[in-house]
DNA sequence: CGCATTTGACCGAC
DNA sequence: GTCGGTCAAATGCG
């Protein structure tokens, strides 16, 4: 999935999705001018989270970052409330990450999710992860998907200020007038699936 | 003092 | 042989 960066001070840092990260690994990819950034849970509960993702900022779009997460959770750091989109598991690229067929994980994690999901909605924030799930790249996990499949989970910034899904318009117009590209084939389906 | 981050090396897969 | 991914040790910061 794709996560704008904040333009507000630093959009160097990729936006954080209630989950506390540690880097344990940054490789240069071929084909893209940006180092790659590997994160793990950082409580990974005793080697029991198997939460990992990778960050890679777009050579198109600086202001974009391309997150790829992998295994599930069991640390909610309780920051920020988490949305949960299992919906990219079997909407758009079922096979892609899953490839064996794994089971969707969507109950897999409902309970505390939801009532996460309930508290994003209730700030008034949540992007739409369906706009991104056309370019996730899927199929990166090393060998993770034997507990869970892909997941995008999608959270809010809602901490230094009050910007919902504009934010990413408002990215959108960052982007779009300092790359003036990128982003285009992105959302070329810029639709809400929900409006 | 503890934890997180950083950089390099190593290993595996293609 | 190359690329991607992970681990491990060291350093810096909190």
């Amino acid at each position: 999935m794709l996560v704008p960066a904040h333009r507000m001070g630093n959009t160097e840092l990729p936006p954080d999705d209630g989950y506390t990260w540690r880097k344990y690994g940054q490789k240069d990819i071929l084909g893209s001018r940006f180092p790659r950034s590997y994160y793990r849970c950082t409580h990974k509960n005793y080697y029991g989270c198997d939460a990992k993702k990778k960050v890679q900022r777009l050579d198109d779009d600086p202001f974009m970052y391309e997150v790829t997460y992998c295994g599930s959770h069991s640390c909610l750091t309780s920051t920020t409330p988490l949305l949960n989109f299992p919906t990219a598991t079997a909407t758009n690229s079922p096979t892609a990450a899953t490839g064996s067929g794994l089971a969707p994980a969507d109950h897999f994690m409902a309970p505390t999710e939801q009532a996460a999901v309930s508290t994003s909605m209730h700030l008034g924030v949540g992007w739409m992860p369906a706009s991104f799930q056309g370019v996730a790249p899927a199929g990166s996990c090393a060998g993770v998907g034997s507990s869970a499949g892909m997941q995008t989970s999608v959270s809010t910034p809602a901490r230094d200020t009050d910007y919902p899904a504009l934010d990413l318009a408002d990215v959108m117009f960052n982007s779009g007038g300092s790359a003036g590209v990128g982003m285009d084939g992105i959302f070329s389906s810029h639709h809400r699936s929900d409006s």
